[in-house]
DNA sequence: CTCAGTGCAAAAGCTTTGCATAATA
DNA sequence: TATTATGCAAAGCTTTTGCACTGAG
């Protein structure tokens, strides 16, 4: 695990590339996206930037995502029916299965939007610059006792 | 495009073996998805739907939605950030681009399901019943005008 | 007649916004 | 010092729920 000074250093660097400002609530909001493996809802962010800094908003965590998103460093997902998550941007294209029994969330990678571009029609004169797949199902644990 | 009487019939024949009680409300919002072309979300189902019968109200749709979904009449798809939308379900495996400049949504057909199956190892024993894939971008004309 | 379905109003999430204050560049 | 960001509280939207009433089977 980093320590505080070299992530603070990290986001610095990152966010000065964006104009953004470099505050405490971002770089506790950038650790915990890197450190969360992804798939945050905006309340977890919350509860866990309390920790170290109690007085945090969740307006702020809010306004942080949508400016991080902005300037493309995070991404939205929509894994789930109602909220949105929330992960730092991954240099490589990744989807999700997701358990209808049990939540669980399966990520894989594979250039699915690079296949979709060569492959179908429609998409061959799209510029694809995001592409989010979901697919549901039962994973193999579940599926066992479901019969 | 087909007559009321008719379109009752369907609703009465596809409802009655599912067990779910036919109702002009549920006849109403089933004509209307199968009329709106896919993507509808619950308020624009409402506002149409009032056109017919005006004091139908908007837990009705809500509630019928998922009535339909639960016994998988209909999906959910989550084209937008925000609200759901709603769909008669296809039998064919379709899938969305979304212009982030114009908002125009392109549906294509493809089966990146069983591709993922074969393909992708973390979803080999994974049974899946249903995928989503929304791939985002600019389309043809919006491209032309961003640069 | 019985139970599923409906309307209405109220509540419950999740997310956004206005405004005064604090902090960055 | 000039903005940009934050905290707090309030508002906004979409979706869900309780309850009494209605209507399908």
């Amino acid at each position: 695990m980093e320590n505080k000074a070299e992530s603070l250093e990290k986001t610095r660097q990152t966010l000065n590339v964006t104009g953004l400002r470099v505050t405490n609530q971002r770089a506790i909001i950038m650790e915990i996206l890197r450190q969360g493996g992804g798939h945050l809802d905006a309340d977890e962010v919350y509860q866990r930037a309390r920790e170290k800094q109690p007085r945090l908003s969740l307006s702020t965590v809010y306004r942080t995502l949508q400016a991080l998103k902005k300037v493309g460093l995070v991404e939205e997902v929509h894994i789930g029916e109602t909220r949105h998550y929330y992960e730092i941007k991954p240099t490589t294209e990744h989807h999700h299965l997701v358990c209808l029994e049990c939540g669980r969330v399966v990520e894989f990678q594979y250039p699915l939007a690079r296949l979709v571009k060569r492959k179908v029609n429609e998409a061959k004169d799209f510029e694809i610059t995001g592409s989010e797949v979901r697919m549901t199902g039962y994973c193999p644990a579940c599926r066992r006792k479901r019969k």
